[in-house]
RNA sequence: UGCCGAAUGGUGUAAUGGCAGCACAAGCGACUCUGACUCGCUUAGUCUAGGUUCGACCCCUAGUUCGGCAACCA
């Protein structure tokens, strides 16, 4: 599969500048916060960030953006560049830290003191909320506005200093309390926060708020185009305002719709709740949109990637479908997944004219297409396990698979015809009595006959007893935060995850946790991070694609 | 009611004043030792109303609908 790379109006932006010699060398970022893990969402925007960069051969930059001690943790830290490894990328030796420049954040509000763009507030929250006024009413400007230089340059030393609790002031930008645009009515710039950070310690209790951290990151580190979702949109002024007044290099901000996904939810607070509710079994929880779940459930980087590229990058809010993740990840799993067999509703058949105390061990290729994946023993006896969906009773014409008098192919072995069946007292199907044609083994019946239906099977006597977990979509509305009447969790899907006992064939004992294989027939599988050889545990990634089975 | 932004088949996207194309989904068929894969065919779209133009998805005007913004979060 290739991975075309997409151009969309950001590379397009990009393009002119490069053309017009406005930069030499293109510099993005992709700044998490380490409040969480990552999520197909960002996987989109590392995607862009990382892969613009690699297209337009300039760098991209991971840089936390750690200025809410109370909020983050290491174990994020971790976890972030995790991902985004196995995602493919690599930051090389651009790992930054907005906490690196937090001495530099504060000689710049110093700076913006001085010049009488920003002064120490003392309302509260509550109180500033009532002079910011709404969108539709201008605001009325607060008390502390009028201080001078020299009693906001102390207040903000008593603050740096630890002096004051926390809430007790905060420093604003001095812009417009009148201002349309609601974040430029004085914004808070530092606050006083008496915390632990998780990478600078106790050297500081003031941080900076995002909108004056983030521009400031990105000028010092020389970004030239910083991406980010639609909903900074209305930020930007303020990131111009900044960087304009402290006469800094000015990076580029551009906005571009997040990704959002059918039958799932993407934003980090939805995702804690789940977690934290037990309604997943944490954050790698293989039906979580999360990268590390994902990766759990089996689905590979190159089919995230490919989703990315194909769903582009627009500034329209969309919704895509689970469904082309879905395709991504089949049409990858599809081209690398070695095949095995395994019954996941065993029923048993037995072939009468098979000699009892025989084993044949048949050489079947992992991959009908790909002869580099060569080959595997698998044994063959005169009982095995087939699937109870394969057999059926007065099956009609077009059903492919077993009923009385058929003639079906054991994939890779022989033909065996049914010539009837044992069913316990409720009248399920227990036993396929069959007889065999010994001349099919491996080939079509010499006769010129056609067998049209083909089953997958598993030797009782050599078959692995396995924990597989029947994965599906976790919630059962399409868009489980459109009703604003009913809390999401409402539309958990009940049956998101199922546990069944299913036969393998001996070739999977050797599998390791993460390996992905195709079940013929059946769907992609990974072994769990549970997996041992002494517990096989399997995840279904996906299902094969539907098809109507008569 | 203020500000910012967005509208192209069911979905996601292309066409930057010149044939509305591609992919996913759906339907039909072919092939098949996986009812998978692969291949062929089909269905289906420019938010509305005006205007400019030989010609408009594209430019202009007005409207409609949807999304975001009122955290000492990012």
């Amino acid at each position: 599969m290739t991975e075309e790379s997409s151009t969309h109006f950001i590379h397009e932006i990009i393009e002119n500048d490069l053309a017009a010699n406005k930069i030499e060398t293109i510099i993005t970022r992709f700044p998490p916060e380490p409040n969480g893990y990552l999520h197909i969402g960002h996987a989109k925007a590392i995607h862009l960030d990382f892969g613009t960069a690699q297209k337009y051969a300039g760098r991209c930059h991971l840089r936390f953006d750690d200025t809410n001690p109370e909020a983050e943790d290491e174990q994020y830290v971790h976890a972030i560049q995790e991902d985004i490894r196995w995602l493919g990328y690599d930051w090389g030796e651009n790992l930054y830290w907005a906490s690196s420049y937090f001495n530099q954040m504060e000689t710049y509000a110093r700076q913006l003191i001085e010049q009488g763009n920003a002064y120490v507030c003392d309302l509260t929250q509550e109180a500033f909320k009532t002079y910011r006024g709404i969108p539709t009413q201008p605001g009325q400007e607060p008390p502390g506005r009028h201080r001078t230089i020299q009693e906001n340059l102390d207040l903000f030393d008593q603050m740096r200093n630890g002096d004051h609790p926390n809430g007790a002031y905060v420093l604003r930008a001095k812009i417009d309390m009148t201002s349309p645009n609601l974040h430029l009515r004085d914004p808070a710039i530092y606050r006083i926060k008496h915390a632990t950070h998780h990478h600078t310690g106790d050297s500081h209790c003031i941080y900076p708020m995002y909108d004056f951290a983030h521009c400031i990151e990105d000028s010092i580190e020389g970004i030239t185009h910083s991406l980010c979702t639609l909903e900074f949109e209305v930020h930007r002024p303020l990131y111009e305002w900044i960087l304009t007044q402290l006469n800094l290099y000015r990076p580029q901000q551009i906005e571009f719709a997040r990704l959002n996904i059918t039958y799932t939810v993407m934003s980090k607070r939805k995702l804690l709740q789940l977690v934290q509710e037990n309604h997943v079994n944490g954050w790698d929880d293989p039906r979580l949109p999360t990268i590390s779940g994902m990766r759990r459930r089996g689905f590979t980087p190159t089919a995230i990637r490919n989703l990315c590229t194909q769903v582009g990058c627009t500034k329209f809010e969309s919704l895509t479908e689970i469904e082309r993740l879905e395709a991504c990840v089949r049409d990858d799993l599809n081209e690398t997944s070695p095949r095995a067999m395994a019954i996941l509703d065993p029923i048993k058949l037995i072939i009468e004219n098979y000699p009892a105390d025989q084993t044949e061990q048949l050489e079947i290729a992992n991959h009908p297409q790909n002869e580099s994946y060569g080959t595997r023993t698998v044994p063959f006896t005169r009982e095995c396990y087939i699937e109870r969906e394969d057999y059926m009773d007065d099956a009609p014409n077009k059903f492919k698979r077993f009923t009385l008098g058929r003639e079906v192919r054991l994939r890779g072995a022989y033909c065996v015809t049914c010539t009837h069946v044992e069913k316990d007292e409720k009248g399920n199907v227990t036993t396929l009595h069959t007889t065999y044609d010994p001349e099919t083994r491996g080939v079509n019946p010499p006769d010129g006959r056609k067998v049209r239906g083909t089953v997958h099977w598993v030797s009782t006597a050599h078959a692995i007893d396995a924990e597989i977990r029947l994965y599906d979509r976790l919630f059962t509305n399409e868009n489980p935060l459109a009703d604003k009447d009913k809390p999401f969790t409402d539309f958990l899907n009940p049956d998101s995850l199922q546990r069944c006992q299913a036969k393998l064939e001996p070739s999977l004992q050797t599998a390791n946790p993460g390996d992905r294989f195709q079940f013929e027939r059946v769907g992609y599988f990974c072994a769990d991070l549970d997996h041992t050889s002494t517990t096989p545990t399997f995840n279904r990634t996906l299902t094969l694609r539907a098809a109507k089975k008569i």
